[in-house]
DNA sequence: TGTCATGTGTACTACATAGTACACACTTGG
DNA sequence: CCAAGTGTGTACTATGTAGTACACATGACA
């Protein structure tokens, strides 16, 4: 599933029982053309931006570490603490890169409670 | 510290002991215009591309990520491992932002040694 | 003293990103 | 039947990215 072909599913749900999600009205209230937002839908364009992205997903109540993900980004705030301490991160991540779902569960739940 | 200020302090090190680390040299090396190098090393242009980055790491034996981070990027090999799974590593980084540098060394080790 | 290598200034370019603006055709409720 | 709202096609644009090409001035050394 593309980010476009995502949106527009999620659009069309959320129009069942709310006509204001018609396509122009979504656009209208994300701030950007309708006739951009139909090209993003279709995957006739590139994804937007992040800003525009966060903005979509709040309108549709998505994710917006999701949506991003589809758009094939990463979140500028990510980034930035990768960026702060790089190696540390980037071993990290190739470490846990085909470390099970449940794995990398237990380590967010373990870091929250604080035992560490 | 720069990144353009660090590769030049990086390079003027190694040309030390190593005349060919020449701005002109190290420019050929790694497949650029010497007059592009010379910007890039006093900030007057934005740093390079990802690829380019990566081949003067390579020339100056150093961290990929660690000069990466210094141009305000982060790689696409990491960035696909965490679009993969955008909300597990999101809630991950964001859990682990503040965390003391020990405690991300402890989580690669035990991940490393396969206690997961 | 000339030439060779060094670093740098200026001008230019190709391509990608992130959209806008406007016109068009369809359909649907009053 | 017509006016309003719907989605879409076409054309255009501003800004950023990632460099190249060439000329210039300086210093060293043979």
């Amino acid at each position: 599933m593309t980010f476009g072909s995502h949106i527009r599913e999620r659009r069309e749900a959320l129009r069942g029982d709310d006509p204001s999600f018609s396509l122009r009205q979504v656009a209208q209230r994300v701030g950007i053309e309708p006739a951009y937002l139909s090209k993003v839908e279709r995957g006739q364009v590139a994804p937007p931006s992040e800003a525009t992205i966060r903005r979509i997903a709040a309108e549709l109540s998505e994710e917006p570490d999701l949506l991003l993900a589809m758009a094939g980004k990463v979140s500028r705030e990510l980034q930035e603490i990768i960026m702060r301490r790089p190696q540390l991160f980037a071993e990290l991540l190739r470490q846990l890169r085909s470390a099970p779902d449940h794995a990398l569960l237990r380590i967010v739940r373990e870091v929250r409670d604080g035992n560490w």
